[in-house]
RNA sequence: GGCCCCUUCGUCUAUCGGCUAGGACGCCAGGUUUUCAUCCUGGAAAGAGGGGUUCGAUUCCCCUAGGGGCUGCCA
């Protein structure tokens, strides 16, 4: 068994591209074949610096590296079509001198006019017909245009009366009518293959038994499954993927928001416009369909008696609001839709991306996996092992799934609460260097224990807990003002007094001595903890109090009551002042 | 416009003709707890509509509607 992943390096690698090399990752690994990556750079004006690099590196980070591949080598390279370039060509004649394409000479604007009235006028045929080629022109004609170089293309000859029919391994049996299909350019003018020429010939020749892929592919599965046959070459098993949607509108747009968010679209399709819109009124408009979030699709609907603005405002949202995941939802909602971080060119071309927000790339890799795929029993996490063995093409579902980051959200949450301690301490060295905290892995180590139920992303281990790294600098004043009784001080101190007695500073012994102090002077719970948890960490949410004392260490924590309780009379003082 | 795919709670989904329609996220309520979080318990929440087939349809078929994709010398 042998997979592909074939991105294109046209930008970074998204989030359903990911979710596509992860499956195909699981099934090889599951059956002990291959997984290989191939670049697909025949469009040499989309090529984008840097975009390679990133896919790899976002395949290397989730773990799902293949073993065939450009800069990891393989029996079947090179691995990126651009190297590959000669082999392509070949068989696009092959298939003219068999019959099953031609030579085509259209101009650009020839053509354009020629799609356009073919679209009219549901003709799939008027290329072959109307247009400048082999099939139309003389045979001296061919040859002379051919020779004077000038711009041909290989078009595939689409048969006519014939119904193909794909059996996907997911979608069950498709079936097309020929007569419906156009004829697609094989060969383009500048020598380089498209997409479905080099795909079949790669595919082939990589000895492919399993295209697994997105669900955008499968209306071009038929132009691929008759180039397999015209060429005489056994075609791989098929398995589209449904796409990954954008999150349903309802999940995020709420009576706060949607001013919000009139706002924000209305800037971007003000930039989109060509000529002066009313800023005013676009947003206005928009702000109203917007309110009525609960069935937007059906206010969006295009009505006779609509201005052409309301018609642009309302496909513009359509655009904005379903459909395919793109990626402009992740800046728009807030969440990355890339695995890593894309620098890009400038702000509009940056994107945020799962690692820097501070998910374990498996737990994202689980949280993909569900998109679109369950095991049929009631677990959703998984190891990286246990997916490989749960996973089946047949429990991929057929219907697309909108993508839904609280979940997300929740994975990870799930994995760091599950991690081990002491993982988690090496993983948060760096991120507390890079700070400019001093802390040894021992220590890092108890910390983990006490904040990973409290965190949902790395980053917020010391974003949610400085104080472990940092001295107080803010107090929670509303609480102190609320809870702080001046006539207490005299119990801080001697709580502080008994703590500094203690031969062994550990939570038991921390413990005993507060709720025992507490018990004997009659005093209350609320009065002190509270006090204690803002004096040692500023706020009131935070770990357990005791095991928070016992990880500052003695020194530490008498230092902060005593500089806390001072603290605490002059904000109570200013209150009542 | 044409072609193709899809349709169970707000979201991800289970169900392969017998259903009081199950689970998870999120939401709400309660409990545990020194706070927060975790954890536990409970709750609201779904089979797009219409026809068939069948003793029986969420499940099979058809139509309608809705959603999605493709329709580029992009992938």
């Amino acid at each position: 068994m042998r997979l592909r992943f074939a991105p294109s390096p046209t930008g970074p690698l998204h989030i359903g591209g990911v979710r596509t090399a992860l499956y195909n990752y699981l099934l090889a690994k599951k059956h002990g074949g291959t997984f290989i990556l191939r670049i697909e750079d025949t469009d040499q004006t989309r090529y984008v610096p840097g975009a390679e690099d990133y896919i790899v590196e976002a395949l290397r980070w989730c773990g799902i590296m293949p073993t065939e591949g450009p800069g990891i080598g393989g029996k079947h390279g090179p691995y990126r079509q651009s190297e590959r370039k000669d082999r392509y060509a070949q068989y696009a004649h092959q298939l003219v001198e068999s019959g099953y394409a031609y030579f085509a000479f259209d101009s650009e604007d020839e053509l354009q006019a020629l799609q356009e009235r073919a679209m009219a006028t549901n003709q799939t045929r008027l290329i072959r017909t109307e247009g400048k080629n082999s099939l139309t022109l003389s045979a001296e004609e061919v040859a002379k245009r051919r020779a004077s170089g000038e711009n041909v293309v290989i078009r595939f000859l689409a048969p006519s009366d014939e119904t193909i029919i794909i059996e996907d391994l997911i979608k069950g049996t498709v079936r097309f009518d020929s007569n419906t299909l156009d004829d697609k350019v094989l060969l383009k003018a500048d020598g380089m293959p498209t997409y479905h020429m080099a795909n079949i010939v790669d595919d082939h020749q990589m000895e492919i038994t399993h295209v697994i892929r997105g669900e955008e592919w499968l209306p071009s599965t038929a132009l691929h499954s008759l180039l397999y046959r015209y060429l005489g070459w056994e075609q791989p098993q098929f398995a589209h993927l449904p796409l990954i949607l954008k999150p349903s509108p309802n999940a995020f747009l709420n009576k706060r928001n949607i001013e919000h968010f009139g706002e924000k679209f209305s800037q971007e399709f003000a930039k989109k416009a060509e000529g002066e819109v009313d800023a005013k009124k676009v947003q206005n408009l928009m702000i109203q369909y917007l309110r009525d979030f609960k069935n937007l699709s059906a206010t969006l609907k295009l009505r006779d008696k609509d201005s052409n603005l309301q018609k642009d405002i309302k496909s513009f949202l359509k655009d904005a609001l379903f459909g395919k995941l793109s990626k402009r939802d992740g800046a728009r909602l807030g969440f990355p839709v890339f695995p890593l971080l894309w620098e890009g060119n400038g702000t509009e071309d940056a994107f945020a991306g799962f690692r820097e927000t501070g998910f374990e790339p498996w737990a994202m890799l689980n949280f993909l996996a569900f998109l679109g795929w369950n095991p049929g029993t009631e677990q959703e996490l998984f190891s990286q092992d246990e997916l490989v063995e749960a996973f089946s093409l047949e429990r991929i579902g057929k219907s697309g799934a909108r993508f839904d980051f609280e979940k997300g959200r929740w994975f990870n949450q799930q994995y760091v609460m599950r991690m081990d301690n002491r993982e988690i301490a090496k993983r948060l060295l760096p991120l507390v260097e890079a700070k400019g905290y001093a802390a040894s892995e021992d220590f890092l180590t108890d910390f983990a224990g006490l904040m990973k139920e409290r965190v949902t992303f790395f980053p917020e281990f010391l974003e949610s807990a400085a104080y472990f790294f940092e001295p107080v600098n803010a107090y929670d004043e509303v609480t102190i003002q609320k809870r702080y009784k001046t006539e207490n001080k005299p119990h801080f101190d001697a709580i502080s007094e008994q703590l500094s007695e203690l031969a062994t500073f550990d939570t038991a012994q921390i413990e005993s001595t507060i709720k025992g102090y507490i018990e004997t002077n009659e005093l209350s719970f609320g009065a002190i903890f509270p006090m204690l948890r803002i004096a040692l960490s500023g706020t009131t949410k935070g770990p357990d109090l005791f095991g928070m004392a016992a990880l500052l260490g003695k020194e530490e924590v008498l230092n902060r009551l005593k500089k806390a309780y001072a603290t605490f009379d002059a904000i109570k003082n200013e209150v009542i002042s």
